[in-house]
DNA sequence: TTCATGTGTCAACGTTGTTGACCCGAAGTA
DNA sequence: TACTTCGGGTCAACAACGTTGACACATGAA
């Protein structure tokens, strides 16, 4: 858990205007990393942030829509999508997997557990199409590009939700490679089928 | 969600003893598959089953036990197991998708989604390697069996996650087919790799 | 009888997300 | 100048939540 930092570069830092509610996203997102929706209460992250609960909904209006706005990940997936459409699957499950990339982990991990919450699941399914399947959709060639592009996404949250289940941070950098290698391989079956 | 049926073979009634415990069993994974763990209240299934919330605390002890204990799965994957390895994959998706299963794939998402909470993240890890990864295991021949395993689960409650964000339960039969055949050829790398 | 045990009831605790009333200083307008 | 508006910030309270402890009652063992 130590090993998670919140960079300047951060989704907060964005999207936030004031310093108030720059404070206010900073300390959230940090504690929703770390903890978790649910074990984060709103009095938590306004007392990290120094200020009083009820600031934090006069500007996020709701718990839902703080995290939403706070756990956001931008442009992870672009660079991998532009390679030759032979290596796409390898070189995503490459990135997600390395160790350097241990926050854009935990986020997608920290955001797939919150889909319990509906305002959580739409932005989730937004982003995810936003950022990788309707990018994708684009380099693939056959049929059923969309649905493909749809089951890749499906593929690297599900693997994002078993990583972290069976504590694979923790995993050698040869077992990383295996599991890049075969998981990178059943990714680029659905972009580039035999069938 | 009208679709969703708690059958008498459910889990809830095999685990449960006295007739008030089934009851409230039975009202907790009614109203856990409708509405989700975070908008399920104690208070909600206590009167469901018509009791005192603390009687369902004195019997469950808690949210996170109570939720565990109702929302099992039990053997679902063993037939598909025993295929021929190299129809696994392929069998294991048909499975997941078709309609008459629309109560194991309810089953499965409220449980990933419900991981934000350790309790159930540890129960979920576990029944899937009950259920599933220690079954598959064996069936693997060649390097990585362990690992493998373990993807193809990562595999699974990745799909049931993406199948419900995108509305899966209203696609076509010919939608399903398809699904099934790309999902399942991806399953299938992990089960009898090329490399 | 007496004791223990398990079922069920009731009122309360502490915490949660959320709200409405209020205060204040800055900025605009007459 | 005086007056209004508006956004930032504070405070106390609300209803709902998971959970607990004290209590009542029945059954069965000693």
């Amino acid at each position: 858990m130590s090993t998670i930092r919140t960079t300047a570069e951060s989704p907060a830092a964005h999207t936030a205007e004031t310093p108030t509610q720059t404070a206010i996203a900073q300390s959230a997102r940090e504690l929703f990393l770390v903890n978790g929706y649910a074990a984060t209460s709103i009095r938590d992250v306004a007392a990290a942030a120094k200020v009083d609960p009820a600031l934090v909904m006069r500007h996020f209006h709701s718990k839902d829509e703080l995290f939403v706005r706070v756990i956001g990940f931008d442009e992870h997936f672009a660079p991998q999508l532009d390679d030759p459409v032979e290596t796409i699957g390898r070189r995503l499950a490459d990135y997600l997997i390395a160790p350097k990339h241990a926050e854009l982990r935990r986020t997608l991990t920290i955001l797939v557990r919150a889909t319990d919450h509906e305002a959580v699941r739409v932005d989730l399914e937004g982003t995810m199409r936003r950022l990788l399947v309707d990018k994708l959709k684009n380099r693939l060639t056959g049929p059923d590009a969309a649905v493909r592009a749809w089951l890749v996404s499906a593929q690297l949250l599900g693997l994002m939700q078993s990583w972290d289940m069976v504590g694979g941070d923790n995993a050698s950098a040869s077992e990383r490679r295996r599991v890049a290698a075969l998981y990178g391989a059943a990714i680029q079956s659905l972009i580039t089928p035999v069938g």
